[in-house]
RNA sequence: GGAGAGAUGGCAGAGUUGGUUUAAUGCACCUGAUUCGAAAUCAGACGUACUGUCAAAGGUACCGGGGGUUCGAAUCCCUCUCUCUCCGCCA
């Protein structure tokens, strides 16, 4: 959520920032709101703080005289600090609920997106900051869509992650399996190549991480829930990764923080249904390697544009036709200040699969987190937080089978040869 | 799963017959003095959040989380979570 007191001191430039989100007049109302519900909580605070600071003045006199033995006067004073009582605990239940009424106003603010991000409402607004598809990949008339080529090669089985579970749980199986777990580590390997610390997380987590990374409380229903021990399957690695650094108070030498993981994740989402979600496209368990940073705030656009040139590089790595969009104010994400999508050219399918999302998310994220660092004054103040896919295996999959399919098989990409131990899937 | 013990500041560790505790003390860190420089020594500063202010002073809350008793709770009661020890089970 974004600080209140961002809020209060650069509202033209947060009223500004959500216009370019196509927020309505009557949407943007709500700035204001929380600039009167705060300034309400502000001095029934100082009120609250006054009717403590009385009460406590009060039992200290009472204690001094009950030690002198006079015990008529301490009963006067226990008299005054009983109406006081009242009044404070009055006074709590208003901050109780104004904070509450805050809270619910701030969750509901996306945050304000970065200059540099284009205006827009639609995906068609996107902005295409990087084209990497020639050549485009010519593939004859009777290719085959990745579900079609797992089916031909026995690469993996739809039908049978049905049976195990339910749709949308692929089983791997064979060269496929083997070339899942290829670029794992290859992906893994080029992250930590880069400076990215190694993490292998849980895969469930509790609520307070659930609510630290924003799952909680609105998308609550994006995430698998085990209620018995309320524990949350992770719909990506940032949840658990970004949570390492929840209320934590970072010294200057600290910065960067890079992480990198790998886990599955896990996905309710209902999603719709046709062509354009068939096979690996979208899947409730799939897997991705994360990379993560916390920046000092001078540091965080450069960091999102050093994040962007990795994944690029990746890319460029396994061959894949690519481009990368800068998305519009329309199209981002609630948390995001600026967000890169890659998109991956499909050849079979004709159309554009997303791979990954490179996000900065300024301060947003570390206001939840509480991950703060200390400044050259011994001052705390919140650090920037970026993640990005590097990247999501299951599309970046399907891509590699179709683009690269031949008369004589799928040829894999030089950099994935000795992490897969063959060449050919035939 | 059973039994017991415990949770205090960056760390260690007092305080648990409720009342100068504004949480002792030590270590670490920071600043200054001394020194050519360092070690040692001495002096000072040293939690987080909210509030307040030009800035400060000051105020309030926080001793695992939540609730309760009381004029007053780190201290007593309830509850949850977690940690440790022993036993059982187990990849």
């Amino acid at each position: 959520m974004l600080q209140l007191k961002v809020i209060r001191e650069e509202k033209k430039r947060i009223v500004a920032g959500l216009r370019k989100r196509n927020w309505t007049a009557a949407q943007l109302k709500v700035i204001d709101q929380i600039l009167n519900t705060d300034d309400n909580r502000r001095a029934t605070q100082k009120e609250l703080d006054d009717a403590l600071g009385e009460g406590n003045r009060l039992a200290k006199q009472i204690g001094a005289l009950m030690g002198q033995g006079k015990k008529e006067e301490a009963e006067v004073l226990k008299i005054q600090v009983a109406t006081l009582k009242i009044k404070s605990k009055d006074l709590e239940e208003q901050m109780g609920s104004l904070k509450v009424q805050l809270d619910e106003m701030l969750y509901s603010v996306p945050n304000c997106p970065h200059k540099s991000v284009p205006k827009g409402k639609t995906p068609e607004d996107n902005k295409v900051a990087k084209d990497w598809t020639k050549p485009f990949p010519a593939l004859p008339e009777d290719a085959l869509p990745h579900w079609e080529l797992a089916k031909k090669y026995n690469l993996f089985d739809l039908e049978l992650g049905v049976k195990l579970t339910g749709a949308g749980f692929p089983v791997y199986r064979g060269k496929g399996a083997r070339l899942e777990r290829a670029l794992i580590q290859f992906f893994l390997d080029e992250a930590v190549k880069a400076g990215y610390e190694e993490i292998a997380p849980p895969l469930l987590v509790n609520e307070d991480s659930a609510r630290g990374t924003g799952q909680l409380p609105d998308k609550e229903a994006q995430m698998y829930h085990c209620t018995i021990d309320n524990l949350y399957l992770i719909p990506t690695a940032e949840v658990p990764v970004t949570n390492i650094l929840r209320d934590e108070i970072l010294a200057m030498k600290d910065f960067p923080v890079r992480m990198t993981a790998y886990t599955p994740c896990f996905r309710r989402e209902a999603g719709s249904y046709g062509a354009h979600v068939r096979g690996l496209n979208r899947v409730h368990q799939f897997d991705k390697v994360e990379i993560v940073r916390a920046e000092h705030p001078d540091e965080s656009y450069k960091a999102l544009q050093g994040m962007v040139r990795h994944v690029e590089s990746l890319l460029r790595k396994l061959e894949l036709p690519f481009r990368i969009l800068l998305l519009c104010g329309g199209d981002m994400g609630f948390a995001s200040a600026k967000t890169y999508d890659f998109e991956v050219w499909s050849a079979a399918q004709k159309r554009w699969l997303e791979v990954s999302s490179v996000s900065c998310f300024e301060a947003f994220q570390s206001n939840r987190l509480k991950l703060r660092f200390r400044d050259e004054n011994g001052k705390t103040e919140l650090a920037h937080t970026l993640n990005g896919s590097a990247l999501a295996l299951a599309r970046i999959v399907a891509a590699l089978l179709e683009n690269n399919q031949t008369a004589d098989g799928i040829r894999l990409p030089k950099v994935l040869w000795k992490y897969a131990g063959f060449k050919v899937i035939d």
